[in-house]
DNA sequence: ATCGTCTATATTGTCGACAATTACCGAGGG
DNA sequence: CCCTCGGTAATTGTCGACAATATAGACGAT
């Protein structure tokens, strides 16, 4: 529910180059177009039964997220993937996560602790119950992540981590085929957050954020070095 | 030259909405289309003498970097300013710059930190010639910081800092009318901040640029609480 | 008098066609 | 055999017109 608020187009899918938007960048993120292929405008048009107008539009906005590098006279390709850009991305997610953890605890108010305390308590007894599958381990970190960065309360964070980053990141997970594995030492980590964000220490929850996230990147590199 | 390399758009200006949204940037960050105001295509399309479709495609890259903001069927309008929006940007900023500079102590070989240094003499020697004009103190620290983001050898953080953050910023300077007034002060830390790159200590690096950037911040805070 | 509705207008969204630029490919020369 | 130089085809960039939607104003009902 929140982590689809995550992951959906912020709101309403009103507009054709909004809808088209969404489809492709799923289709990007999850590989059904692969890395480096060449993003055709006459055939897309074609396979999605709109204008060449819209779909301009919609690669556009592809390419201020990231997904898509564009050239001028020469077209569109899918960003290629490479072990440094992953960490990259990882090294900027932590600084601002850090930074969303602090804004937390300093900002959030009791019942938004408490949802965050249930949103723990829901994700360890479902781990206990069915060994915590992947999909939901997945969907239930991102809803932890999610609730801190909106309880900062600060939109840039926001649309930085939620609407940018959190897609690369996505990709780079389905494409390389990257499952947590860490689950009960996440859940640990993510318990100890929410503990200093309740008491209010801004540093602590800096600290301990960034520690998390760090130690998400430190197991990505490790899957990286085994392939 | 650096300075303008990081105000510039990325490159080349050879497509008309490229050269559209690098002029329409410019007009809104100086504040000559106000805050608030609505961005009329046709009005805008007739001006420029270009038609809809590119200028279209310049707002969308506007609303994408974040100046202006879109709504379906409605129109775009140039986002508003107020004190809360500034302060979370330089959060994010004061945690952005922190990586760079991290990094960049880690990264950055013996020419890159040489170049460093010779900018800050030349800031200095300029300093005391003249006074620190504003202008060029200006241009010196963007110079300074750009540096250290390029050093830091991460291409998102150099996407996120000198292609987005840095134009909301100016945007606030200019029409708030801010002028840094700190010139000796900051001259300070960013020599410090080069010794710790140049040691490498990247923790300290880290730590004095994230101190150096919330001086700003607070400076920052002290002039709208002026006025 | 005020609220709701309905219409008219203006603005945005979408489309298909034309112009400009690039990439590909084959021929010719070194 | 490789490199260079055109020419051609395909793709992107740009335009003007049409369709759909939202805003503003007037009119009528309560």
């Amino acid at each position: 529910m929140r982590a689809e608020a995550m992951a959906s187009c912020q709101g309403e899918l009103r507009t054709i180059p909004e809808r088209v938007f969404c489809e492709l960048r799923e289709a990007i993120v999850e590989g059904r177009i692969p890395p480096g292929s060449k993003i055709s405008e006459s055939e897309l048009a074609a396979r999605y039964g709109i204008s060449r107008g819209p779909l301009r539009e919609a690669i556009s906005r592809l390419a201020a997220v990231g997904l898509v590098e564009r050239r001028p006279n020469v077209g569109a390709r899918v960003i290629e993937l490479s072990q440094a850009r992953l960490l990259d991305i990882y090294q900027v997610r932590e600084a601002l996560e850090g930074t969303a953890a602090r804004q937390a605890a300093q900002r959030m108010d009791a019942g938004a602790v408490a949802r965050l305390r249930a949103t723990l308590d829901e994700h360890e007894s479902r781990m206990r119950e069915e060994g915590g599958q992947a999909y939901f381990q997945e969907a239930g970190d991102v809803d932890f992540h999610y609730q801190i960065i909106q309880g900062s309360g600060n939109h840039y964070l926001v649309k930085l981590l939620c609407h940018d980053l959190y897609h690369l990141i996505r990709m780079y997970r389905c494409q390389f085929g990257m499952r947590s594995k860490r689950g009960p030492a996440a859940l640990e980590e993510h318990r100890a957050i929410v503990a200093a964000i309740e008491r209010c220490d801004a540093d602590l929850a800096e600290l301990l954020m960034r520690a998390h996230v760090r130690a998400s990147r430190d197991n990505v590199e490790r899957m990286l070095s085994e392939i």
